[in-house]
DNA sequence: AAGACGAAAGTGGTTGA
DNA sequence: TCAACAACTTTCGTCTT
């Protein structure tokens, strides 16, 4: 329920409120999954298998013990060689299709475009091959990989964004993040905090002018060196609040922090070092 | 009443012996 | 491997709008 339309340029949300067909969460077993469905089943797919679970009979007959017709005959060959072939493949392949299908789950909720979703899956993919998800869970990997791929594609989102959004706790997704780093050998710069303002200007509903003046002055930051050692986020945030001060559009400290996701404390203090160094006179009380 | 402020103590990751 | 360290968080009492 958590869809947003992006525009791939700029990063401004388009729309909100598309639906989400999947479900939001994952049942390890039928029991669990009875148990926590509230709107009952979506689709029929027990009936001549949509999905992969059911088992289809050898004889050529539907439940009523009537002969198939041959169109159908065809179709339920066909299935029944998928489902030997999956059986044929091993664990690897098991391993994959749950993740595949963890990773579109988890990108469809937080509108990953389609090209970062394949990065994603490559990274998976790879991660696989050198022994990385043993041991850990899939979907932490998932996470991780999604999380690597946004930030490799200079369209990053906050490490607790993706934590919610796929139930693995921020530590063990940083955890599983960093490894893929080392193991996989990629190097992954400090996000920009740049790349952050659209997003964020969106749920603030700041007007464009608003942007331009965030990332003015986050380039300013950045060349007297207030950046360095800071988290991007709390950069980010406490520009776009001297930005919404600055033209007329305010928000609270409390608002920005919170689709930041950093404390006010920081947001303050970011604020705080960015008017002394700047010299932004008209918000600071000394003359 | 809500927002902003800043001090103080706690947390998890990084670094260097 | 461990301790020091920097940045951020949590919490809370106080001041400002």
């Amino acid at each position: 329920m958590r869809g947003e339309r992006i525009c791939a340029g700029c990063g401004l949300v388009l729309s909100d409120h598309h639906i989400d067909t999947g479900a939001e969460w994952r049942a390890f077993s039928s029991e669990e999954a009875d148990a926590r469905s509230r709107v009952g089943a979506p689709m029929r797919y027990t009936v001549h298998d949509k999905g992969l679970s059911t088992v289809i009979d050898w004889r050529d007959r539907d439940t009523s013990g009537r002969k198939l017709s041959p169109s159908r005959r065809s179709e339920i060959y066909r299935l029944r060689k998928w489902q030997i072939r999956s059986r044929v493949h091993g664990s690897v392949d098991r391993n994959l299709a749950q993740a595949m299908s963890e990773l579109e789950r988890l990108a469809s909720q937080l509108s990953i475009p389609k090209s970062i979703r394949e990065l994603a899956a490559l990274l998976y993919r790879k991660s696989i091959i050198k022994k990385l998800v043993r041991g850990r869970s899939i979907e932490a990997m998932v996470a991780a990989t999604l999380y690597a791929a946004c930030r490799i594609r200079q369209k990053p989102r906050p490490l607790d964004e993706v934590a919610d959004a796929s139930r693995v706790d921020k530590k063990k997704l940083g955890q599983c993040y960093r490894l893929l780093l080392r193991s996989l050998k990629i190097k992954i710069p400090l996000s920009n905090p740049i790349d952050y303002i659209p997003r964020f200007a969106s749920e603030l509903s700041l007007s464009s002018p608003v942007q331009l003046r965030t990332v003015e002055i986050l380039k300013r930051s950045r060349e007297k060196g207030l950046t360095i050692g800071r988290d991007p986020l709390g950069l980010a945030a406490a520009a776009i609040y001297v930005a919404s001060i600055l033209l007329d559009e305010r928000r609270t400290q409390r608002e920005i922090a919170e689709v930041a996701r950093v404390t006010e404390v920081t947001v303050r203090n970011r604020y705080k070092e960015i008017v002394r160094v700047l010299q932004i006179d008209s918000l600071n009380s000394f003359g």
